[in-house]
DNA sequence: TTTAAATCCTACTAAACCGATAGGGTAATT
DNA sequence: AATTACCCTATCGGTTTAGTAGGATTTAAA
């Protein structure tokens, strides 16, 4: 289930790279605009900031801006950055892995295979898939 | 996320299918051999027994068996009981729909036309995926 | 007919997570 | 100096998850 928090976020990011000349939009007016808790969106907004994919001006005029071109910014990237982890098992995950307590051997796991399955294909629409195509 | 609970159940369900003869297997050698905690496994079972895939003895010599060909139990019968909806977002959902509140139009919503997208595609490894397939 | 084996069922709980809120602190602009 | 707007931490109620406890019920075998 896909959380809030990436949800906003998404919806926030294709707000922001809807606005052509790229100028600040703060805060106040992503939310009212999306329908979301502005106490809630600061909070995904600036971990966006911080992991590179808006800038910041403080101050009157202020607010958040995209850094990266549209284009540029994978969906995948994004997903991992909010959500956490793309597959449905840490144990076949390449970013987020961990080892399951109850398997002995990964490979002779049903469930592991099944996984890895669901994981690459949705991997390869969220790689596929940019900010820009979203708009 | 994938629950412990669909994981243990898959597990246990391919342990029964594994098994050719299919006479009953008792709760207690599936959650040793598959290293899950008994009475939790014994939750799960009942769900499965209750939504028609399993069968169970009672008393001595029972345990719980297959009710259908393995070829017939399709894995997105099984997700959508054991974990839910299998979209990741309930307005995308097929059998678990459920509108959006910050939405005033699903149609213009970025994330839903991307999570239709990861649905169709989830889904269909899950339909053509049977409990056979998983051995 | 007793006993042991096994499922069935309800209720409870600790821990984690989620979505949101509170309340300021800090920096930049005017 | 005042205002604007981001920055940061802490907290909180509600829900879900994963499991536990304890017994009731049914069946087969001794």
């Amino acid at each position: 289930m896909l959380s809030k928090k990436t949800k906003y976020g998404i919806k926030a990011l294709t707000y922001l790279a809807r606005n052509k000349e790229n100028q600040p939009i703060q805060i106040g007016v992503i939310a009212e605009n999306e329908n979301i808790s502005q106490k809630f969106l600061e909070s995904i907004l600036l971990t966006l900031r911080k992991n590179g994919f808006l800038g910041s001006k403080k101050g009157k005029g202020g607010g958040y801006y995209l850094r990266r071109d549209p284009e540029d910014i994978k969906m995948s990237s994004i997903m991992r950055i909010l959500e956490g982890p793309i597959a449905m098992v840490p144990c076949v995950s390449l970013n987020f892995y961990e080892k399951c307590d109850d398997c002995p051997d990964e490979n002779l796991c049903a469930v592991h295979s099944l996984m890895i399955e669901v994981r690459d294909n949705t991997l390869s629409i969220f790689n596929n898939k940019s900010l820009a195509d979203l708009i």
